[in-house]
DNA sequence: TTTTATACTTACTACTAAGTAAATTGCATA
DNA sequence: TATGCAATTTACTTAGTAGTAAGTATAAAA
């Protein structure tokens, strides 16, 4: 994979996370990679083409990132699993699935299976940790595990969200909120 | 109030809800109504005017309903709370505040300052409600009223958007999970 | 009966978006 | 040195999008 490509890529994703999927457009990464839009073109044909590379890399990011915590104890995965998103902050970025998940019924189909699995190997990851927690007392909630699973992902990306337009402490407070199960 | 006017504010609140602000454009409510783009103009110079009113009529939506509960006990506020977008999961459409945040950095700076305003209320109402309901131990939990209400905000905020892509019960489970308080 | 204001329509502008075909550059290999 | 391929630009099309200026129908007020 050569650079200009997968500048692109980078490009891309953070402009996904500061204004949207819908929001940015060739252009925006034309003029900062000083190429021009039909350049991207011939890397990704359509803009959904792009979309997808996206979700993708996030995907095998997030595998990569559970796999290299394998052998780590439960308490210390979920930590790593809620401090994932630290560097979004500052930047006021929201993560890959908070950023999509509004505007769905807008986006290319291909780009709805990607995300859907995205969400689902999230998803279900938490919930088996979760689930090994609550069995050797590494955790204590009253919800199921996948219940509890939906409640985590669901408060942790929506703080992101809530960090962007309030610019307070909301991401920190929701992060220490749920560290405490 | 003429009908028009209202009618245009009606769908495009909902078109916010379940396309996005930026996604939707004049000639889908012009269509959907039978004028003309124009016309959606003489109501609404500039689509930020249109955005404005939209959020404020939220506002005000969220105050009136807030004050018909005033009587009712902590229990009962917080489940009507939980349950106020019941009606949203079927058409797969996320609420207001759900919707405009992942795209705030895009937004016309006065409906930055009218989504701040919601959000604000909306969390300065729950905090309230939580403190008084902890205080006569209505409800039981460790973290602050402030971030309790944070953190439901946040989970019943993104269930709707996760209902979206997932379209499964992840609603009803979070709300179940956060009714146990 | 004329005037005035409201609620629009007609017909347009300026701009931006994604996408494409064809030409060009530059490097590696025959 | 010539050829061929990959990476890119040039120059363009098509299809929207917000927004506007000027005109029109209608009904109530003067």
């Amino acid at each position: 994979m050569n650079d200009t490509r997968s500048e692109i890529i980078r490009l891309g994703s953070e402009l996904i996370r500061s204004i949207g999927y819908n929001s940015f457009s060739y252009a925006d990464i034309s003029k900062a990679l000083n190429i021009k839009n039909a350049a991207i073109h011939y890397y990704f044909p359509s803009k959904a083409d792009l979309g997808v590379e996206i979700i993708r890399e996030n995907l095998n990011a997030f595998n990569e990132l559970t796999k290299a915590w394998e052998s780590l104890d439960y308490k210390s995965q979920f930590s790593n699993y809620i401090h994932m998103h630290d560097s979004f902050i500052n930047n006021y970025w929201v993560c890959i699935v908070g950023s999509l998940s509004p505007s769905y019924d807008t986006l290319p189909e291909n780009m709805q299976k990607e995300l859907q699995g995205l969400v689902n190997t999230i998803l279900k990851w938490l919930t088996a940790l979760l689930d090994n927690g609550l069995k050797n007392n590494t955790f204590s909630f009253a919800e199921t595990p996948r219940t509890k699973a939906f409640m985590v992902h669901s408060a942790l990306l929506s703080s992101l969200q809530m960090n962007k337009v309030l610019k307070n402490d909301v991401y920190k407070s929701i992060q220490e909120g749920l560290l405490n199960i």
